[in-house]
DNA sequence: CGATTTTGACCGGCGC
DNA sequence: GCGCCGGTCAAAATCG
């Protein structure tokens, strides 16, 4: 399959495809990964093929977050209880939110404590979620995983502004805004995945206030190509040690690498490898509502962001097929 | 020359 | 109060 395609949205293995419970859900699960994908869709019509990657302990962390979130807030079933391994898993989790000796385990716990999770329509949301003074740790965000592919085919145009090493990763996390509008407060970070480093972690916070782009034109003047003769190699230095990349890293050209001469081309090698997505809000009393999250593992859209959705109305969920995704 | 990237400084939240 | 950490700012560098 080409390799643009989205390769694996990631769900209990031992789950049924009626594991979120409605046809709502799943619609709107494909919205939230069509507001942040769109470009990923436009092919999907006539090449609807996905695969599952992903395998294994893999799937097994990256479903931990699914566990609680259609077990407790919202109006599905529970999903039935993990195999023995998941319980395992489970436990051990739990163990070690009293526990910080990982990136992963600070990070879990981090959310755990945060974060309240839903999974449902927006306007249920809504109602989930009562207006909270948004301090920056409980801004609503989105996570999304996905390739180095996948990275270069984000139709928004994105200035860095920032990049900062990330205690516990070897990676720096690098900070983007949206440049497509001066007051646009949409942000995204990319960092790339300590336990995988061909994963790319973005993470998208507010809500773009214009359109998004028809076509990748609107990148015009933002793509500064540094794939082509830079004479050193780069790095990416955390603070303790430099690692070498290569001249495709999105680090060294994070925003649209190799975009400039053939949209057409970088847009079909959008590639969505493990992806993991949430309906959250959080917690201001801290109660941990997530049993298994992990660092990578969450994702928060407002109502805005589902306003957002709405006007993507041309675009028909219909033509895809979902379900094969969690297959 | 305008737009973007780089990078150290700065700031606020949070835990101890 | 202090230090750590993550997020942002802004000046300088860089690119087309």
């Amino acid at each position: 399959m080409a390799d643009w395609a989205l390769q694996a949205v990631i769900r209990p293995k031992q789950y049924d495809d009626d594991y979120f419970g409605s046809i709502d859900t799943k619609k709107e699960y494909d919205q939230a990964l069509l507001f942040c994908f769109p470009h990923l869709f436009d092919h999907q019509a006539s090449t609807p093929s996905m695969e599952t990657v992903v395998v294994g302990d893999e799937v097994e962390q990256l479903y931990k977050p699914l566990y609680p979130i259609f077990g407790t807030e919202i109006e599905l079933p529970p999903p039935p209880p993990p195999a023995g391994a998941a319980d395992a898993d489970l436990q051990v989790i739990h163990h070690h939110h009293h526990h910080h000796d990982s990136y992963h385990e600070v990070q879990q716990d981090q959310e755990q404590a945060d974060i309240k999770t839903y999974c449902g329509s927006a306007s249920k949301i809504s109602q989930l979620a009562p207006k909270l003074k948004k301090r920056k740790n409980q801004q609503k965000r989105v996570v999304v995983q996905v390739t180095a592919d996948g990275l270069s085919s984000d139709p928004w145009a994105w200035r860095k502004y920032g990049q900062k090493p990330i205690k516990g990763s070897i990676y720096p996390r690098s900070y983007y805004r949206c440049s497509s509008s001066k007051g646009c407060m949409a942000r995204r970070q990319v960092e790339q995945s300590c336990t995988d480093p061909s994963i790319y972690i973005l993470t998208y916070t507010a809500e773009h206030n214009h359109p998004q782009p028809t076509r990748r034109n609107s990148l015009a003047g933002i793509n500064r190509n540094k794939f082509k003769t830079t004479p050193k190699s780069p790095t990416i230095s955390d603070g303790c040690k430099s690692v070498p990349i290569t001249m495709d890293s999105p680090f060294n050209s994070p925003t649209t690498p190799s975009v400039s001469s053939n949209d057409e081309e970088v847009l079909q090698q959008s590639n969505i490898k493990q992806e993991t997505m949430f309906y959250s809000n959080f917690d201001d009393q801290g109660h941990t509502m997530m049993t298994g999250m992990n660092d990578e593992d969450h994702m928060v859209f407002s109502d805005d962001f589902f306003e957002g959705l709405e006007d993507l109305s041309s675009y028909n969920c219909s033509n895809r097929q979902f379900p094969h995704v969690f297959s």
